[in-house]
RNA sequence: GGCCGGGUAGCUCAGUCGGCAGAGCACACGCCUGAAAAGCGUGGGGUCGACGGAUCGACGCCGUCCCCGGCCA
């Protein structure tokens, strides 16, 4: 990523219409593909629950950084990284843009960002957990941070056993503070290499019509029997990850008989999209370098406005 | 019709001996560096079914009525 070529990033919450839109982006310009900033769509088997692109789409315009991986195996921001960069670094080499698209707002900015993750230990991880799960243990951990890295504590609420955990293994692995690997994803200063980022904005009703619309629509057009044919096929090895997407997480509590209902299943499934796009906006809102496209409407009409934008 | 159980936040429900109305979820606002479709914080919300009574003081005790569920006729 040498060269000046500009790359594009669309972003927005789930069930904006961003990959519709992406989509019409790539067949109007002849320079551009697509890469997925997607957590989930990595996953073969998982289609339906995570509005995978279709066979004829992806036949249509080249889409990159998904069905990477088999649904018995973790991913993480870090695999997103790598996966996501070489994918730009061959679209550039062969003289083309990239359009990143995706709802994964960490992931976005691990990609375009000059984030650097510190590595890891699940070994030493799983036994500062453990600590950190005793009666008191929590607080102690907490007052463990506070004393090797008070800045990163300041940063962490003391409630957040996961970030603690996290926070108290780097620093046993590295013998740094966790602190001092960067300003933290609030920075949003110069991106890595050239890339505009614009985002889609809907308003909430039309958002909260469109979301109970697509979860409708996948039950309609099977997702229970994919989960079905996912747990037939590898049931307790579906990784920790692949088992938490929306949708996926509910049915299988079904088919496990942790929930009543398919009915019931779903009904939860809305109400994660929901809360789920509502973190996605505030994580992209404070981003100042994304440039807002909104309408009232269906999301086709800001395609006049992207393709001016984007035009070079 | 009789007996029993219930009526408290948008929903599901706690509420000890009568002493400032609570939780979870939802909703709103926000945080975020290896689970991020994850994890976490803050906040707004109440005619405690209605009316009457005893009490310094009632969601709680007494009475009447209304509504819901179950059982018996």
């Amino acid at each position: 990523m040498t060269t000046a070529t500009t790359h594009l990033a669309l972003v927005g919450p789930t069930a904006s219409g961003k990959s519709a839109l992406a989509l019409a982006v790539a067949e109007h310009f002849d320079d551009v593909e697509l890469v997925s900033v997607d957590s989930m769509q990595v996953y073969r088997e998982l289609d339906i629950g995570t509005a995978k692109p279709s066979r004829a789409e992806r036949a249509a315009v080249q889409h990159h950084v998904i069905d990477l991986v088999e649904p018995t195996e973790d991913w993480s921001v870090v695999r997103h990284q790598a996966a996501a960069r070489a994918a730009i670094a061959d679209i550039e080499s062969r003289g083309k843009r990239a359009l990143l698209v995706g709802g994964t707002g960490l992931y976005v900015q691990a990609v375009i960002d000059d984030l650097r993750f510190p590595g890891e230990d699940r070994g030493v991880r799983a036994e500062i957990a453990a600590r950190a799960a005793q009666p008191g243990g929590l607080a102690a951990a907490y007052d463990e941070l506070a004393r090797l890295d008070p800045s990163a504590a300041a940063h962490i609420d003391p409630n957040n056993e996961r970030r603690i955990v996290r926070a108290l293994e780097v620093i046993h692995i590295t013998g740094k503070p966790f602190s001092s690997f960067g300003a933290g994803v609030g920075e949003c200063g110069a991106t890595m290499f050239p890339v505009r980022l614009a985002g889609v904005w809907l308003p909430r009703t039309v958002l909260a019509r469109r979301i109970a619309a697509r979860i409708r629509a996948m039950r309609d057009i099977g997702l229970v029997e994919e989960v079905e044919a996912l747990v037939r096929r590898h049931g307790a090895r579906v990784s920790r990850t692949a088992r938490q997407a929306i949708g996926y997480s509910e049915i299988i509590s079904v088919l496990e008989g942790q929930i009543s209902s398919v009915d019931d299943a779903f009904e939860r499934a809305l109400r994660r999209t929901a809360t789920f796009a509502r973190r996605q906006r505030m994580w992209f809102r404070r981003d100042p370098r994304i440039e807002w496209f909104g309408t009232s409407e269906n999301p086709a009409a800001i395609l006049p406005a992207l393709l001016q934008s984007w035009s070079r």
